[in-house]
DNA sequence: GGAATAACCGTATGGTCATATGGTTTCGCG
DNA sequence: CGCGAAACCATATGACCATACGGTTATTCC
């Protein structure tokens, strides 16, 4: 069932999940739908919940890969950030869902809960690359985590916005697919120089 | 009306925003609204194309008076960016509303491409302000104009989600509100580094 | 086997909404 | 004055939706 919300919403907006419209969708009546959740509310805060968690799991997936393969801090990030762009049709969708809920968010306040706390593990993560970067010599000394944390959070979240509206764009001769990987290519070098090689 | 509607999408979220509310909070007939809008849909554009050309008039009253007054280029855009930021109650509105409209744009092209326009305003006067100073030499000459002004709206408008979700979250020390200001401050000063004291 | 439990269905209900319709009042102006 | 256009109103209509409800089928477990 939250795969049929996620559909729905991805394909016509968070107004066409009706309850009978995702009855119809996963091919069951209306009453099994109320069977397994309580409220409309709560199917579709499960289904927003297990959609930014598969999300998660496939970038701590490649921050695992990344780490296992010995690459260095910043080729990880540069692979793991991207995956949160809408690049492709999946990614498209979930950036469709993603942006649906960030709307409803603002007024329903568990739902703006669980975006929170998506857009923290994101933070975490990079306040933990940067921690990191900082012990191994890659990072200079005096640069704050969570403040580079939040600028590059800020960053891929304002870049997707763009990617979505508008991926072939031309900026500055590329189109905007290449010109946002350049963007934040720069910006992780700023931070992870790469100049001791030092892996995570 | 249209003040009515963002009153309305402000405070109770764009599902609140029904044209039997609007003509409550007009103080007049469900029939009146009718009388003037054609349908929901054009008296939401509407609304929603008044509130952006609100917007970027005070940006751009903004960016005159930095330019009557003579201001350095990074000064005038430090000023000028964080006015669409929701750093206060009238702009917490704003954000709300402008970010209900963004998920409305997602199936609505006409309101996608109102949203678009907006954020093309605002890229284009960031890239018309590189131009500027690579022109008095202020920017340095192999700095392409339109990935730093993708750069900067991106970091902008990323910021703007925090910012709205926990303007007081500490920040490496600071709260959030000064933190963003800090790493706009920082990215500015890497385009604009303010050696030769141009003005605009 | 049989009973409790979970899975599952179809429909009814009460509410909300956008829009349509057929009016009345106000006002500008020749 | 008078008349046409505009501003303005109250209500009707038809659609849609979330949820409630009373029921049937399948499964599990003793």
């Amino acid at each position: 069932m939250a795969q049929a919300v996620r559909r729905l919403v991805a394909h016509d907006g968070l107004d066409a999940a009706t309850v009978a419209a995702v009855a119809r969708e996963v091919g069951c009546s209306v009453g099994l739908v109320q069977h397994y959740f309580p409220s409309k509310d709560a199917l579709l805060l499960f289904a927003y919940e297990r959609m930014q968690a598969d999300q998660l799991d496939r970038v701590a997936r490649l921050i695992a890969e990344g780490e296992a393969g010995r690459q260095p801090i910043r080729a990880i990030l540069l692979r793991c950030l991207p995956e949160l762009w809408p690049l492709d049709e999946d990614r498209r969708g979930e950036y469709r869902v993603d942006r649906a809920f960030h709307a409803r968010a603002l007024d329903n306040p568990t739902v703006a809960e669980a975006a929170g706390r998506a857009a923290a593990v994101v933070r975490g993560e990079l306040a933990r690359a940067v921690t990191n970067g900082k012990e191994c010599g890659e990072v200079e000394a005096d640069t704050d985590a969570e403040l580079a944390a939040a600028e590059l959070a800020a960053l891929v979240a304002g870049l997707a916005d763009d990617l979505y509206r508008e991926p072939d764009r031309p900026v500055g001769g590329l189109p905007l697919r290449g010109a946002a990987t350049a963007i934040l290519t720069a910006r992780l070098a700023h931070y992870f120089p790469g100049t001791c090689r030092h892996y995570r």
